[in-house]
DNA sequence: GATACAATAT
DNA sequence: CATATTGTAT
């Protein structure tokens, strides 16, 4: 009786496989955008079940709209899935205007308690090995008093959060909608607003220097909201004020295991060099527990080479949904 | 009260 | 340095 969670080398996410039909949704948005091309596809096929045998990702049964949906909220949470399934919310995702088929997840309880409740960590799965921690218990599903770590702003995360806020343009881009726009469940406004204030920093640092530079300099961003909806000539907020309009589609791929497969190249915050066909994503949401501030600092984009993360597993949240 | 932002703390 | 937390203004 107990636990019967097994990832085996991995977080056991559940990479849905299978099942495209986003794009339904997406259509609308496609006008007027770049498209799916230069954007990144971030909606790419899920992947494909032979590979996750080869790689020994656990088959996942299989998962319908239903599951791809739900899956795209926690973009990379349940690694708990052992629960059977339960998964949690019932988020509203771009499409929350019109679902064809959907929703209906169950909606849990999980935050049921209490609305600040943060995500429920799931670190404890990734590093179930190593966690020479507390053992702390093992309920997070409930569990309110679990504390979680940093977020590391993975390049796989901090590109979605540059290509939301590129969408956005930087003076729509504010934390909560950066937060929703990027979809990935666990994040909070509070992460973003963090990285957001750094990235503000960077591009302030930057303004003055465009005069040199490997690549081009992030030319997105600086005042121009990006085209959007063609009528209005501007994208004027709508009266509620509601999300201008999605973009990201739900990630998906694992990306495996692949030792040094490439390093993403970074050349620096991450603007220049997006729009690329490359698309895999990874649900780069990890956290670490603790973490000696005054030791293995790590520079990131302001020319670095960040590419050795490529693996994290997912800890798992609890919707802080709104 | 909620959110955004800036400052500060870790 | 990166991120979190806190403080303050809206």
């Amino acid at each position: 009786m107990g636990e019967e969670m097994r990832m085996t080398d991995y977080c056991g996410v559940d990479y849905e496989g299978g099942s495209g039909g986003d794009e339904d949704r997406v259509l609308e948005w496609e006008v007027g955008l770049p498209g799916a091309s230069e954007l990144t596809p971030l909606s790419q096929a899920l992947i494909p079940p032979d590979l996750a045998s080869a790689f020994n990702v656990k088959p996942e049964p299989f998962r319908t709209v239903l599951d791809v949906k739900r899956a795209s909220q926690n973009t990379l949470s349940s690694l708990r899935g052992q629960t059977t399934n339960f998964a949690q919310s019932g988020f509203k995702s771009f499409d929350e205007n019109h679902s064809p088929v959907d929703v209906i997840v169950d909606d849990d309880e999980d935050r049921s308690d209490s609305k600040k409740l943060r995500r429920t960590e799931s670190v404890e799965e990734a590093d179930s090995a190593l966690r020479t921690e507390n053992s702390n218990l093992v309920d997070d599903q409930s569990a309110r008093a679990l504390k979680r770590s940093r977020l590391v702003w993975t390049p796989q995360l901090h590109k979605r959060f540059v290509d939301v806020v590129a969408h956005l343009g930087i003076k729509n881009a504010v934390p909560k909608t950066i937060m929703q726009l990027m979809n990935v469940e666990g994040l909070t406004r509070e992460n973003v607003a963090s990285h957001l204030q750094k990235y503000r920093l960077y591009l302030k640092r930057m303004q003055g220097f465009s005069s040199e530079g490997p690549t081009s300099p992030d030319q997105v961003l600086s005042s121009a909201p990006v085209p959007q909806n063609p009528p209005d000539g501007g994208n004027t907020v709508h009266g509620d004020g509601h999300v201008p309009m999605p973009i990201l589609m739900p990630y998906g791929q694992p990306m495996m295991p692949m030792p040094v497969m490439g390093m993403a190249h970074y050349g620096h915050m991450g603007i220049p060099m997006v729009a690329h066909g490359m698309g895999n994503y990874n649900n780069g949401l990890e956290k670490h527990h603790h973490h000696p501030y005054g030791m293995m600092q790590q520079r990131e984009w302001s020319g670095n080479n960040y590419g050795s993360v490529v693996n994290s597993c997912h800890p798992h949240a609890s919707p802080t949904d709104k």
